[in-house]
DNA sequence: TAAGGTTTAATGTTAGACATTTCATCAGGT
DNA sequence: ACCTGATGAAATGTCTAACATTAAACCTTA
């Protein structure tokens, strides 16, 4: 019925006009934006405003700010931290279990393999096929394969192509890696897993999804 | 191997406190948090690092920050619409669609019922029933059905008792209703949706988890 | 050439004043 | 009684200006 007033806060103003402009691409990846003193300067206000709404971007998880010499506030690709966090949050507000974590992802991750069965493209495989040989190495010579289980699992969810469910996916992963680490919950089943990749890839590969769904549960 | 330092960021390490106080119950909902000049007094900081740590908890979607008489930090029980501002902006970023949201929905709403058939309870079942009357009698007198519709998503999300995915799910149905809306894609099909939904409650109630998933799709 | 100190450019922090918003209260007029 | 408007009080919001800290680059010297 009615539109919107304006934001109340200034720095809300400033965190919207920044925000379009990076995502119009205006600042790209990696770019650094002008630095504070800059800000105030264009947009005719003081450094505390300008700040905090540096801060609600940084929240949001555009950019990264470093400080020194060189520093700055800098455009951020994708960074699910935030968002990971705020799930954590919020699993502590409603007393939810490490359960609730797996059970997430045990959702998840086969509806991302159907995706991605279907939307793969070559080079997504090469680069799966490419992870899961390295584990195999790496299980032979009894080296850590961890690192390689995320990639793969992270390459698997790119290949999906859903920016929404990539990053829960990724957060939901996140939280779990961690919260297993620190309960020095290790893996042990390290054999038992790269098998498992190996016949997703080829699932995969042969664009079926139902396969590969069964595969990740 | 190595812990890692204390936050290097004075409001981060009170941000990180009073966090830590909501978390453990020492504040609840509806609670409002000393004023920012007491804290400053506590934490012997100033108020620009108090004031920039509240913003961090409203950022997270922990306290919502009224100003005038009576105002304050107030703790706010579970809010989502930062985690769906964060999927918003990701999907800009990514050059994402409705679609994806659409998606995203279609994978997350079966398996939610799925868990709600094995969990709901006898209260849950009797609040979706009213709703799925209610919504039934507004079809027959033509009002309005939407806000119904919604409240049978809410509710039917709730019953499955896991945090993450809820919040996930609220976010992802929040930002297609409102990006809907914004393009006059009206509903039409009211009449079908509450027959579904009606479906959907009877699977429910007969623990039958895949008949309920299978509606949902 | 490598170790270590110095400069410098940026963000981080503090202090204090003033602006604004919001609710509560009370007075006055209808 | 009841609406209307003026006033006051309590909180957050904003501005200014100085100083602290950090980290990269540069320069000096053994």
């Amino acid at each position: 019925m009615f539109q919107s007033v304006p934001n109340s806060r200034v720095s809300e103003e400033i965190a919207e006009q920044i925000k379009g402009a990076i995502l119009s691409g205006k600042f790209k990846r990696g770019d650094k934006l002008p630095t504070e003193r800059e800000l105030v300067e264009q947009f005719r206000t003081s450094r505390v405003s300008v700040r905090e709404a540096v801060r609600a971007l940084e929240h949001l998880g555009l950019v990264r700010v470093k400080r020194g010499h060189g520093g700055g506030t800098y455009v951020s690709g994708a960074d699910h931290h935030r968002v990971a966090e705020s799930f954590w949050v919020r699993m502590q507000l409603s007393k939810g279990t490490l359960n609730h974590l797996t059970e997430a992802r045990l959702l998840l991750e086969p509806g991302l393999c159907r995706l991605a069965a279907e939307r793969a493209t070559a080079q997504d495989l090469e680069r799966l096929e490419a992870v899961v040989k390295r584990q195999e190495d790496a299980v032979k010579t009894g080296k850590d394969t961890q690192s390689y289980d995320l990639k793969f699992h992270r390459l698997l969810i790119d290949a999906a192509r859903n920016p929404i469910l990539a990053l829960t996916t990724v957060s939901v992963i996140d939280l779990l890696v961690n919260a297993l680490q620190e309960a020095r919950v290790g893996g042990g089943l390290t054999a038992h897993v790269v098998n498992f990749h190996r016949a997703i890839y080829n699932a995969l590969r042969d664009r079926d999804g139902e396969r590969a769904a069964r595969l990740m549960s």
